[in-house]
DNA sequence: GTCTATAGCTGGATAGAC
DNA sequence: GTCTATCCAGCTATAGAC
């Protein structure tokens, strides 16, 4: 019996190695200089396999793209189960932050329908997960203690995270220590001092 | 006698068209869309007018983010005058936050030395002056109100800002409200009721 | 699955006429 | 300042041999 979804197809090493090479070439150096030939080149392939495999660029990107959304989801779901949720969800999606390729993904969107609705779907899926994660969280602790909204919390840290990482891009730090600082403050008030650090 | 800096080539109605064109096209296309060609036909104008008035379109791509930069930056030094400055500095980052072309030059930036520079010289030029601002608006205003330091404040509202700008692109705006109503709720305590909101 | 070959297009950039 | 013409490079995508 195979295995309900990873067929051989999905999974041969020219795919990958596809892939792969799509997310260096992006980092590198943004995502209009993703083309057939230079996927060839980097992945060591005939240019030709890009549509052999993903029948064209934009269904690769998407791939690419659903690729990383996966293992974020996953991880941010690991996080969600430590002892210390809210300061495993911190870490997660502060990790996971790395912008340069996410800035791309969402200039891509700007002019491509495909690509701006599988951000958008897994956009609502990964704040869906968070909210009703972090609702169930702060409800356990001193309600007190709890300043924010599950709503607020949630954004709160992802939009600092996002915003702080890519100003490292430009080697821009100013006031970063001080926000950080907001947010953990307010993360050993209701769960206090960081533990264990769940990768 | 010249006026120093405005020379006519400078001001010229073809170099605007281009500029404009470049805008536009971004906005719709995304910066892989932008080339000299498709430059001409919106502008109305020959492509190779792109390289008499700009050498090349690294060129181009500066000067459209300068004169940008320059408007915002004009547009935070009224805010920072008027009778609320927190709250008009606030609609001023949110307001033009408009994230579709930073997105854009984010993405150009990541993979083009000379613009990249451009964005990091701009983006400090920026936090230096909100933060001289913030802290002598902060330093007037009773201590005991004030929650967040001058640089946690800052970025706090650019980094709201700018994503949820950005995830509004993508029509996901769960939880934007609460986190609005997070910072609102702070001006009004040191700045009471917004009341005037300066253009 | 992997390759070659190629059609058809669009791009950056320059030389030089007007 | 503006335009034509042009070189050369790179791209997507497909057809078809192996």
């Amino acid at each position: 019996m195979k295995a309900e979804r990873s067929s051989d197809a999905e999974n041969s090493t020219s795919r990958t190695a596809l892939l792969d090479a799509a997310e260096q070439i992006m980092l590198e150096e943004g995502y209009a200089a993703v083309s057939s030939r230079r996927l060839g080149t980097r992945a060591g392939v005939n240019p030709a396999l890009v549509y052999y495999y993903f029948s064209n660029m934009d269904n690769l990107f998407i791939e690419l793209f659903q690729r990383g959304a996966d293992r974020s989801y996953e991880r941010q779901l690991r996080a969600l189960d430590a002892a210390q949720p809210l300061w495993a969800l911190w870490d997660a999606i502060h990790d996971q932050s790395h912008t340069a390729l996410t800035m791309e993904f969402v200039a891509l969107a700007n002019h491509r329908k495909a690509i701006r609705a599988e951000i958008a779907a897994s956009s609502r899926r990964f704040r869906a997960l968070q909210l009703d994660a972090v609702a169930k969280i702060l409800a356990g602790y001193d309600s007190s203690a709890v300043g924010y909204t599950p709503g607020a919390l949630v954004l709160l840290m992802s939009s600092v995270s996002r915003f702080l990482r890519m100003e490292e891009t430009f080697d821009v730090d100013t006031g970063h220590a001080e926000v950080i600082e907001l947010i953990e403050a307010f993360l050993r008030e209701v769960e206090g001092e960081r533990r264990d650090r769940v990768r």
